[in-house]
DNA sequence: ATGTCGAAATCGTTTCGA
């Protein structure tokens, strides 16, 4: 099962490049953030033509997530409501669209766009570190269902001085921040595993680059959009990989889309009985 | 050097957020 994040920066925008993509590459379930565009005006038929379930979660313009999938989606979730302390918590925070899930293949998977956070103690730097609270309560009643779990998207966090193209001056700063930092951890606890990490240890692999200072043209990135899998999907993983190229589009986002193959079901029983197809005559 | 995008309103230029 081949399953992709991708934050497209305006899907409208985006949609000629995502299609193309995904026709190159078929992910099973391709998970975007930064739609920018409200429910209404989503472009859900330009997916289906092309074989694919949609399901999404927008406002306009900012935010926004959505689930592409050619595999039925189940049990679609929208936003951290009913798994946080109040409930107004829950409607302070269901504001910005920033989160879905869905069962697909009776994995649980969960498609985050973090907050950005602007600048280390402004206002909305506190509301992401706050908002990753939410998503710990969140991800700890998740847990009691006791579905094996993929939560994946832009985090706005590199957690590591390898995620970052000059540590020496980035970190401390917004995305690389030690409480931001500590808040993910805090996120990920023992069950999440950052399944790129399991395949490349070194850096100099990025997936977002500013599109100022000419960062694409320098390769000065960061890795801030990330795949973390709980244990029994880690174990099945093949595969983890940002697909670099399509950051050199014309008219790209600034993200590039990162993938993760995982062999799942796990094993197919030999001794199962064959399809039915085969008993028909 | 906060240097570029995308969206929307204050609309053919400026603002906000990233």
């Amino acid at each position: 099962m081949l399953i992709a994040t991708w934050n497209v920066n305006s899907i409208r925008s985006r949609l000629p490049q995502v299609q193309t993509w995904i026709e190159e590459v078929k992910p099973d379930l391709l998970c975007l953030q930064e739609t920018k565009v409200d429910d209404p005006f989503f472009p859900k038929s330009e997916f289906e033509r092309i074989g694919y379930q949609v399901s999404f979660h927008g406002q306009k313009s900012y935010n926004g997530v959505a689930l592409i999938s050619r595999h039925p989606l189940t049990d679609i979730r929208f936003g951290l409501s009913g798994e946080l302390s109040s409930d107004s918590d829950a409607e302070r925070l269901g504001e910005q669209k920033r989160v879905m899930s869905a069962l697909v293949n009776g994995l649980r998977v969960v498609n985050l766009y973090v907050p950005n956070g602007s600048a280390v103690d402004s206002e909305k730097y506190l509301y992401k570190l706050e908002w990753l609270n939410c998503l710990k309560h969140y991800l700890e009643a998740q847990a009691e269902r006791d579905e094996p779990l993929c939560i994946l998207g832009d985090f706005n966090i590199a957690l590591e001085a390898r995620d970052l193209h000059n540590p020496k001056r980035l970190t401390g700063g917004i995305m690389a921040s030690p409480p931001e930092r500590e808040a993910l951890k805090k996120v990920l606890g023992e069950r999440l595993h950052d399944v790129f990490r399991l395949f490349e240890p070194d850096s100099g692999h990025w997936s977002w680059w500013d599109y100022r200072s000419g960062a694409w043209d320098r390769d000065r990135g960061w890795r801030i959009d990330h795949i973390y899998l709980s244990e029994e999907l880690l174990q099945n993983a093949k595969s983890c990989l940002i697909h670099k190229k399509i950051r050199g589009n014309v008219k790209p986002s600034d993200h590039a889309p990162v993938t993760v193959e995982i062999c799942w079901p796990p094993e197919e029983d030999e001794n199962e009985p064959i399809n039915s197809e085969s008993f028909r005559f």
